[in-house]
Parts: C-alpha cells; structure tokens; sequence
DNA sequence: CGTTACGTTTACGTGCGCGTCAACTTTGCT
DNA sequence: AGCAAAGTTGACGCGCACGTAAACGTAACG
C-alpha cells in the first residue's frame, strides 16, 4: 500500500502550503496530526480536512468557522445536541455558498459583457492604428 | 427625481458599511466622492464602484485587485496600453471566477450529502430517545 | 450665542493568517 | 565521532482591512 502518513514536508508539497502553516492550523485545532517521538505525521483523516479548510478558505470563510464545519465531516459520535447545532451552521453555510454561487453568476455575465465591451473597443482601436499608419 | 448623491452616513445605510471603510476606500483610490466643502458626496458612479468593491471582496479579491479591475467597467478613454493590460486581468479573473463557480458546485453537493447523513443520524438518535422514554 | 449633530483629519490599535528568525533536538550518513 | 538535513518550539514581525479615539470644523437650531 502507499504510504499511510505524510510527514510535514510531503503534506506541504501535496498541498502547496508551508510548515508553517500546518503548523498554525494544528494550533488551531484544525488538524490532528500524531507524532512520531516529535515530529508530526499527517493522517487520511488530515488531508481530507486540509482539503476542506482550503476549500473553505476560497469561499471566504475564516479559519474558525471552518473548524466548527469540520466537525460536521468528522463527526462519528457527537452528542446529539452538537449535532444538531453543527447542522444548523451548515445549513446556514449552505445557503451562504448558494447565494454565492448565484452571485457568482451574475458577477461573471457582467464581467463577460464588460470584456465584450473592451474586446470591440481595442479592436476598434488597432484599426484606427492601422490606418493611420 | 431623487436624490443625485449621497451624504457619508447615506452611503452607509444604503450598502452597510462604515464611515470609516468609505474614507478607506477613498484613501485606497477605489472611491473618487466629490466634495462639498469639506463633505464627501458619492455619486451614482461612486454606488456602482462600491457595489463592485463589496461583490470582489466576497469572492475574495484583495482591494488592490479590485481597483485595477474598476478599470475595466469604468474606463471611457484609457490608452490602449492600459486597457489590453485590464483586459489581461480581467481574463484572469473570469477563469478565477469559473474556477471558483465548478468548486462551489462540488462543494455544495459535498455538503448536501454530509447533511442528509447528519440528518439521518439526527433522526435515529430522536428515535432512540423516544423509544427509551 | 451656546450646544448639538454631523462630518473631517490624524494617528495609533486590532484581529487574522501566516512569514521569519533564533535556538535547539533528532536522525541519518560517512 | 562529526556533521548536515529535517524537524521542533517559541517569539516577534508583517500586510491587509478596517476599528477606535482624539481633536477639530461648521452648520443649524432654540
């Protein structure tokens, strides 16, 4: 089998980030990773959340309300209660990114415009050199 | 017809933001309010920008890359120069903003599914207390 | 004419998300 | 044994996007 755990190098290359950052992030208590006499060793469980919070880092949400989403992925035994608050903070998450997402659309249909827009005025321009020379 | 600009504390109101955060803008070259007297006044063209300000930060773009791409949408006369470069950018921004647009559509069936399993689990542990009462 | 409300500038403070040393183990060659 | 490579723990620094407080201007109102 391949390797089961990364050390903090390998993590960084497969991620992009620095040491530093899994480090900050394990000091948020955003990763797990277990240590082998001192040095860390970063689990499935951990790249899968790394994943997650760089994905939520894109979409804007900070790191703490990505720790408290993260629990929604990982959660095998929680009492019913933080259950269900984690629900409702996903729910509110859900409907955030999918405000998001249309926003995004029309966001990208008026950017698109917009370039059309400079498209025919560059054109426009390259032609007045063109004659002009 | 209504009011042609808008007063400091108007702004605000109008887009929830802070005094503060307008002058920012201001100082930042985002914002080009004009002034009576010593008061600043935004224009329509001020509420249009702001409009784009606050869209650009919720998809995560610095202040810095949203006033160059300001250019792009309010550019009337700009040297041909500059507006290829914006253009550029703003080619740049649309595959960003793309990019952005197919994650989130992974992202919100990921949290979909981890929801109805959330959910599940919710509902058999409601059983279970039912049951046991 | 005072004071209340609204706005202004200047400047230092703050939270977040790391970057960047410094000083120190631990590990693996040679 | 020696030494470089890789990793560790503090601790301070930094850029961004504002918050916040101080001191001042000015315009209106009773």
């Amino acid at each position: 089998m391949t390797t089961e755990t990364l050390n903090i190098r390998e993590m960084c290359d497969a991620f992009e980030v620095t040491p530093r950052t899994l480090r900050f992030y394990e000091a948020k208590e955003l990763l797990f990773p277990i240590r082998e006499g001192q040095k860390r060793l970063f689990t499935k469980r951990d790249r899968a959340r790394l994943k997650l919070i760089l994905r939520g880092k894109r979409f804007g949400f900070s790191l703490e309300e990505i720790r408290k989403l993260l629990d929604l992925y990982h959660m095998n035994d929680g009492q019913e209660e933080q259950l269900s608050q984690t629900y409702v903070l996903a729910e509110m998450h859900l409907a955030d990114m999918e405000a998001q997402k249309a926003e995004l659309e029309v966001a990208i249909a008026e950017l698109k415009e917009q370039m059309a827009w400079g498209a025919e005025k560059l054109s426009k321009m390259a032609k007045g050199k063109t004659v002009a020379a």
